[in-house]
DNA sequence: CTAAGATAGTTTTATTTGCAACTATCTAAA
DNA sequence: TTTAGATAGTTGCAAATAAAACTATCTTAG
């Protein structure tokens, strides 16, 4: 029988490695400006798309499951970092955009993020983190990961 | 400004996909036998190594909290699959080690786990796999994620 | 030897998260 | 048009998790 051993087990070790680099960062946006995981999405999602999305659409491409992004978009709201947009096209959704204070915030955040990012994988030789991060995309279209905003329903939320 | 992606950000994508392959997993030994994500961690870290070994030591390596594994702990001693032995040395600890019963669990739960690994893995050439699972050693070293037994105690309980 | 601090493990509590039910709205088919 | 089913978003509840307080035991400095 073959032998498994948890520490060469690579979804052990991917989860490992996730959380690690998830507590890392939070001292980025949680200690400094109050938000969690979700809300960070909410705002790095917005902020890279120039444009107003819809709550479901955050949900879908960043895999987070649509009550958690709902909480996090009442909290976003509450502190002014955002603003609903009625659709009258479709009065069951409303569009999200940064407010300006929204949007400085998310400016705020990007060179320490960014930083970290590059902490963490500055380990790897240039060659080496193109590598990683080229199988990375692999497995994540590999695993119908893909964040793809024309988008099919994604296997609908789990 | 340097701009920031979402999908192209590391942390953001190892979360994603941690969680992805996570629930992909958890079907062999939720669905199948009970287990979750603790209880398959406890088992996986006794299999491995043949001796007992403590809970603390569990927590540790596993970089789970010790409530969760104690909790576990209490679950799997329910249900047969580890006994706990007193450790006369020093009496605050327990040393953990299989029942047959577990060992037999672990045994059977080892082919599905690794087929669905390989198949996690089956888009990336032999090369990039090699590579991708070097990467993934050399950024856990660089966080000092590594297992090592040996261990001073990995900067406590986060 | 004793007291102060450290450590293993448990338990209580609070937080977070996902699920499921619900409302409101839209779409499509009879 | 009416009705059945789908979809966006919210909310109540339950499960999982982490934090913190607690017990018991060990270690070490005086």
């Amino acid at each position: 029988m073959t032998d498994l051993d948890l520490f060469k087990f690579v979804p052990f070790r991917l989860n490992r490695l996730a959380a690690e680099v998830s507590t890392a960062l939070a001292t980025e946006y949680a200690d400094s400006y109050g938000l969690d995981i979700p809300g960070w999405r909410i705002l790095a999602t917005l902020g890279f798309r120039g444009d107003a999305c819809t709550a479901q659409y955050i949900a879908r491409c960043t895999r987070t499951h649509k009550s958690t992004i709902s909480r996090a978009v009442t909290a976003l709201l509450g502190r002014g970092l955002i603003e609903r947009l009625e659709n009258t096209d479709d009065r069951r959704e409303f569009r999200l955009r940064l407010t300006d204070e929204g949007r400085a915030l998310y400016r705020a955040l990007i060179p320490p993020l960014l930083r970290r990012e590059a902490e963490i994988l500055s380990c790897l030789t240039e060659r080496e983190r193109i590598d990683f991060v080229m199988a990375l995309s692999k497995i994540e279209r590999h695993l119908d990961l893909v964040q793809d905003l024309s988008s099919k329903p994604p296997a609908d939320e789990r």
